[in-house]
DNA sequence: GTCAATTACTTTGCGCGCATAATAATGTTT
DNA sequence: AAACATTATTATGCGCGCAAAGTAATTGAC
């Protein structure tokens, strides 16, 4: 699915897994890498290389914060911002073509969610 | 999965791709690179740096094919045949930590095979 | 038989994914 | 207040995953 998903998100300068932080962001803006971790389950050394692809791209801004200097606060542009409504299909679309029923797809995330918290104890 | 499996194939020099490849042979001995990026969706180019690692620690062995002089013949050596058994307990394991009832395994991979067959058409 | 198209594989290059270790700021003990 | 542990992030290094381009051998068309 990652590889279908690259040609489109391509026109739009993003790589799979920098278009899951920027979905993150979107969700909710202005938060510390920490919090991206737990979102996008990416590594911070993972996100540490991303967020800087993405802030030489212009679609976000670091900044450290004043309450905890060790901690970095993540900020969309207003370029950042803006690519939320162009990009918006490509999820339906992949959506569409995958085909699955809304049962098909609970079933599948929750399997996953299973497999995830076995795994982590 | 792929992170749990990590430590345990460690103990035998593997990474979880080579281990896959290694399945692959214990499965069927004596095939193409062409075959072998069919049996593991593995890309020819990635095959390539797989094998050659497998190479090194002694598991395989790469020769041209008579009949084909383009195509490589990927055999196992005693070693690499010996790993079968040593490694068998590995996915049991694994099987055992996720805990899905034999349905949930069924649906689950037939929910992937699904999706794998409407992206690839 | 010759030449273009195809096929099997390799090379190069970039972007993760993650283990490990480092750095710097914050919290906690004593 | 000094020493130690913890936390947030970054640096380093290796192994994929894959697109794109390259090489060599084989097949197919004429």
């Amino acid at each position: 699915m990652i590889r279908e998903y690259r040609p489109e998100l391509a026109k739009f300068g993003l790589t799979y897994p920098q278009f899951l932080v920027m979905m993150s962001l979107w969700n909710k803006d202005g938060i510390f890498i920490k919090e991206l971790t737990e979102q996008t389950l990416l590594d911070a050394a993972t996100l540490t290389a991303i967020l800087k692809k993405l802030q030489i791209k212009r679609f976000i801004r670091c900044n450290k914060s004043l309450s905890d200097k060790r901690a970095k606060i993540i900020q969309l542009t207003k370029a950042g911002e803006n690519l939320k409504d162009k990009t918006s299909h490509i999820f339906k679309n992949m959506e569409c073509r995958v085909e699955l029923t809304s049962t098909e797809q609970k079933q599948l995330i929750n399997t996953c969610h299973k497999i995830l918290r076995r795994l982590s104890r």
